[in-house]
DNA sequence: CGAATTTGACCTGCGC
DNA sequence: GCGCAGGTCAAATTCG
């Protein structure tokens, strides 16, 4: 890592970096969140997970939303579970990616791995290192199409990102003149995590 | 030598 | 109550 990370898939200056559409090896996909508060009418309030193929129930198994854009496709969904009496979103995306761990602007430690049903490709647990920060994602491969890595983001980062510091230092006209990087960054996480499920 | 990763064991929730 | 599957822990190992 020679440049920070980024926050999240949707950040501006992580879609130049990571997710550059002209980059063919990399492409984000599919873009899923769960947002607190929203109930999806067919998961069960009780389980605690939401296992990857109901994350592309809409894309890949429902015949007729399936057919729709691939790029940007976003199902709300949420979960009870009991973090989510704290403030809890979770946010799913996939990505046509070689690499299964993509800088997204946050530094992570590994804490975890797991091989999962119905998958031949084993789950990876990662943690903020952040202190304080109890952020969490899963990254496994798609298991219909391996080139594809699904990246599952638990919770809200409770600090800046080292991306937003660096490039409001090294890169400040990449940003928009009338928002600071971390007002972007942040209104990009908000609006992932708190509001896209009715409005994209 | 400290930090990060690996990996088997353990814990918890859910379905039967 | 039992078994299964997913998630987490923590000791051992690896790496910089």
């Amino acid at each position: 890592m020679n440049y920070p990370e980024n926050p999240n898939p949707n950040f501006s200056y992580f879609y130049h970096d990571n997710i550059n559409p002209s980059n063919p090896e990399i492409e984000v996909s599919d873009y899923l969140v769960f947002d607190d508060g929203f109930d999806q009418e067919d998961s069960s309030p009780s389980q605690s997970m939401v296992s990857s193929e109901k994350y592309f129930v809409g894309d890949s198994s429902s015949g007729s939303n399936g057919a729709t854009s691939r790029n940007s496709d976003i199902i709300g969904m949420t979960k009870k579970t009991k973090e989510d009496q704290v403030g809890h979103s979770r946010v799913a995306f996939r990505t046509k990616s070689e690499l299964e761990v993509m800088d997204d602007g946050f530094k992570w430690r590994k804490y975890g791995k797991k091989s999962v049903k119905n998958s031949p490709n084993p789950r990876n647990y990662y943690k903020c290192s952040s202190g304080g920060c109890n952020v969490k994602k899963r990254v496994e491969r798609d298991r219909e199409d391996p080139s594809y890595v699904i990246t599952t983001y638990d919770g809200i980062h409770n600090h800046e990102s080292p991306c937003v510091v660096y490039y409001n230092t090294h890169v400040p006209l990449m940003l928009p003149p009338s928002s600071p990087p971390s007002a972007s960054a942040n209104w990009a996480f908000q609006k992932a995590t708190s509001h896209s499920s009715s409005s994209f």
